[in-house]
DNA sequence: CGACTCGTTGAGTGATATCAAACCCGGTGG
DNA sequence: CCACCGGGTTTGATATCACTCAACGAGTCG
């Protein structure tokens, strides 16, 4: 990948939630960064840093992040492709509040944080870009707490289906009704509160009904509207009119 | 109250995360508003509403952000008090994704929504701060994923108690070692996705265990350090490095 | 081939839910 | 002043969903 493809990444990417004039084309284009990867189960960032003089901007791959409880339990509060600021959540922050980890083979950006700041808060297009782009990652948050505090197994699971399904395709890295999904279980099962062996088990009932089916980490929906039902899915939280599907 | 010092709260609060110069403050000040009241169950907000033409802003009372679940499940995602913005969430978007309602007589200033982007994208430094808030709010999201999602019952409680001493007493609305929480345990299972019954025993194991007492809704610290403890409690994610302690 | 990670399955356990009743207390109306 | 009412709290008995522990299988890497 060349070195500008990464922030012709980022414009379309912010396009597609607000319209960018040529100056702010430019001035996103006149970032400073450096392009970087990652192996798998890398750190990207871990709780309790000052965040870096920079921000990382994914260009290819999936991150998630988590935290972890005294009781030595992990859970997976987000999972990232993308399109996706990693620590856009502490641009303005002094100290990381989780941890950030790669889950597949990363392609980042890290884009010089202070550039960043200034370009946030000096153009109200870009600006309003990011404003939504932060909100709606905290009304996925917002989603996951219900999923996770008042959904049974099932519609967890289920649930976390159908998200990763839309939100891939939108990111245009999967399509409508197949993916590959490169958590383990024990990432699925923290990721939804459960414990991974009950989390097989839940995937095998969800393929006993028939609404999945699976071939090693690939999901595919032979019954979609089911699933969105089993899973009390509704995708208003992803907020999806401010969004355009982004084809490589 | 008086109409000038609903904003004059907000230009205390914003004031805590940065510094705000003259201009700032009278650009806050010159904002359009009206001041509002709403008694205890009422709706502020409802998901899938479009956004009204303000943003509600707290200046006194509790409010909380709350989804359904197709079961009929209730999961009570956040709850806010003076200082807070009820939809900086939804400032950016287009369409509600969860509702907000009253915990108690609350009074909010309703800020021109169209007034209040143009300030939070002209002005550098209330952008900053609007920012900070954002993303603390997101911060407490991600940390009651958490708590929902991998800590024991007596830890979520008593997780959650820790939450609203701290940050009442930010606010300026509580004292070190005892608050009343205008919750019903109906509430607080809401919040941390249990049964109002479990809730229940929870606290009084709490306080059988010498942590807490109660009397009716107030709560007090017996022990503090062994409360955090079991509640598994690191003030990191309230971020309050970047707060200050609001009076009134 | 051995070692490791991930997935799968079974049996037993436990934390929290469910259901149901009693209780408490402030408010209201007779 | 008392009876009643209703929301919230408390308690007990029982049920269940998901956890724990443990073993085995399948694939992959060195």
């Amino acid at each position: 990948m060349s070195d500008a493809s990464a922030l012709e990444k980022m414009v379309r990417k912010l396009r597609t939630r607000v319209d960018l004039d040529a100056a702010d084309r430019d001035a996103i284009l006149a970032l400073p960064f450096v392009a970087r990867s990652y192996d798998a189960p890398a750190y990207i960032l871990r709780e309790g840093e000052r965040p870096k003089h920079y921000c990382s901007f994914i260009t290819s791959g999936l991150a998630y992040r988590q935290k972890l409880t005294a009781a030595g339990g992990r859970q997976i509060v987000s999972v990232h492709m993308v399109g996706d600021f990693i620590d856009l959540q502490h641009l303005f922050l002094n100290r990381a509040d989780h941890s950030v980890q790669a889950l597949t083979e990363l392609q980042t950006a890290e884009i010089d944080r202070e550039a960043l700041q200034e370009l946030i808060l000096d153009r109200p297009n870009v600006g309003r870009a990011m404003w939504i782009d932060a909100l709606v990652d905290a009304s996925i948050f917002r989603e996951w707490i219900v999923n996770v505090g008042r959904r049974s197994a099932r519609a967890r699971v289920a649930h976390l289906l159908c998200e990763f399904s839309l939100r891939m395709r939108y990111a245009g890295v999967a399509n409508k009704d197949t993916y590959e999904l490169p958590m383990t279980q024990e990432h699925i099962a923290d990721a939804v509160g459960l414990t991974s062996v009950h989390v097989n088990r839940t995937l095998k009932s969800l393929v006993e009904s028939g609404v999945i089916t699976r071939d090693k980490r690939q999901i595919s929906f032979a019954d979609w509207g089911k699933l969105t039902e089993i899973g009390d899915f509704s995708a208003l939280y992803l907020h999806l009119d401010q969004a355009e599907p982004l084809d490589r």
